[in-house]
DNA sequence: TTCCACGATACCTCCAGGGTATGGCAAGGC
DNA sequence: GCCTTGCCATACCCTGGAGGTATCGTGGAA
């Protein structure tokens, strides 16, 4: 499959008609007929019924549409900036993140390094598995997740353990309780986030899977908030990091768990054997301050 | 551009050695070179540093990387996922909505579809004009979003009109004051969602450039919570949806505008002319519900 | 019944992707 | 200092496949 397969059907699911998309297209309608006929056979799903007066697309070719056009976007954009940053000329410092530890303290890291002179700070959402990789290929400098992972060029310093905490729909029958997660284990599961993975929703899928509960996962989500509001429809229960129950939201009761341990690290990666620079040094200044802060209790 | 570019280009990256890339992708060095090359022409920029013994990645070139595997990702995500699709054999409700509506009252909508028996809903993260372009090829069922959008085969119905607020650091100059979109405008605005646009985003810009006020916009962020948190770190303010600030969050604090009609609607989108199944009729009916809800001020 | 719109197939042309051969450059080893 | 080696770039070549035209088959509209 190539970019013009996709090109060709989103003009053709555009149209409902192979002659005028290809009239579209600046090219014959035969051609155009084996390109799509081609792209089927690849996915092995047909996209389209075929009638005497033009086309309708099936529901996969109406699922493969929406994301046909997010794909040829996300290369437009991708294209764009590329060639803009090809004219830009200055270092800067890159920090990636998982949303979820941007409750918590980071936010204050980035407001420290902010007041520096001279330093133009990028950051990225990014998971802990593209963190690592972003450090090993220097497209970021620092990077905050939760996930350990073992390589060779990358040194991970978890800053501390947060607690987790279940999310439950207010009134549920756990409510006020501090529920196990074989108790848990029996409502439905919503994850966050969807993609990419592995994330923080593959670890909580391992916390269950490590003490023999299976869980059903009623829906993902993008977003952690997102995910609160699925938990506020009555589709299941979350987990999240203890800094995230510290926003309340109607009809989402937080509640620390029975099992002890049931933790999420917030961990920092760096690049291994770098001398640091002068913002690393400074970074790692802040960052002391703010787990000494978290561990001895101050918050701002 | 192809897709066999971006596959030559990450594996090439990987190695830093076309030679050894070469070898990967199945191929010969020369033509690889020359794949690599044309791509570099496509895009105007170069992506690799060449060294007598290997390729170091330039700036453009790990930028370009990190979202090139984030493209091709997607594609095989999208890939596997319609062929599953394919297989699969039932009528769904599509919703569709932006993140912000989310905070509000369309999870109990959720909640209540949902003991329907029989019914299987699907939630998709959509903006108002993807909303639309999805309803019109039946994707969705309904959407809500916050852009009024003309469109002959839509139409949008508004709920109500939310107030916007203006999210400020603690501690800012104009906590506790009514502030003016004009003294707004004297700080940098952080926007979200950052893509796909156009956006609640557009519509918060929309606001000042329609009372010729110039805003920088310092940082955008995909998630509104993300966008808080650049608001703690101090790199400016964001506009929130008046539902968002009853999540409090330490660092941030909200404030009333003093320019009257600020405010964002609550759109439902759904498509003309359609007449209603059973399904929409429920659902029209629990919208009604929470519509009086939310302008009689009764909360659950 | 006839006409027309439309998609599918057969056959054809030619160009671009991928091949081999080779050159140039620089780093590493002796 | 010289030779070897690793590596990327260019020149030239071949052929498979993208896109062309011609035409057929089907079904809806007039």
């Amino acid at each position: 499959m190539e970019l013009r397969h996709l090109r060709y059907f989103c003009v053709v699911a555009e149209e409902l008609n192979l002659t005028r998309a290809a009239e579209r297209l600046h090219m014959a309608q035969p051609p155009l007929t084996r390109q799509i006929k081609q792209l089927e056979r690849h996915l092995g799903a047909p996209l389209f019924q075929r009638h005497s007066r033009g086309l309708v697309l099936t529901p996969p070719g109406q699922f493969f549409h929406e994301h046909a056009l997010q794909i040829l976007e996300k290369i437009d954009v991708t294209v764009t900036s590329t060639r803009h940053m090809a004219r830009s000329k200055h270092r800067i410092f890159g920090i990636g993140f998982v949303p979820s530890v941007f409750y918590g303290q980071l936010p204050l890291l980035v407001r420290g390094l902010r007041q520096k002179d001279d330093l133009e700070l990028t950051l990225a959402e990014l998971t802990t598995v593209q963190q690592v990789q972003a450090l090993k290929a220097g497209r970021i400098d620092m990077g905050f997740g939760r996930l350990l992972i073992d390589d060779p060029e990358v040194v991970q310093e978890v800053l501390f353990e947060e607690p987790m905490m279940a999310a439950l729909p207010a009134g549920h029958a756990l409510e006020g309780t501090r529920p196990t997660l074989a108790q848990l284990a029996e409502d439905h599961l919503i994850l966050f986030p969807a993609t990419p993975r592995p994330s923080l929703a593959d670890m909580v899928l391992g916390l269950f899977r490590r003490r023999g509960l299976k869980v059903q996962v009623a829906q993902e989500a993008n977003e952690l908030q997102t995910a609160l509001g699925l938990v506020v429809s009555g589709l299941g229960i979350t987990l999240v990091p203890e800094q995230v129950s510290r926003l309340t939201r109607d009809g989402i009761v937080y509640a620390y768990l029975a099992d002890s341990g049931i933790t999420t690290p917030i961990i920092c990666s760096r690049r291994k054997g770098e001398p640091p620079s002068e913002v690393m040094q400074a970074a790692n200044e802040i960052l002391e301050v703010l787990v000494e802060n978290r561990r001895s209790g101050r918050y701002p």
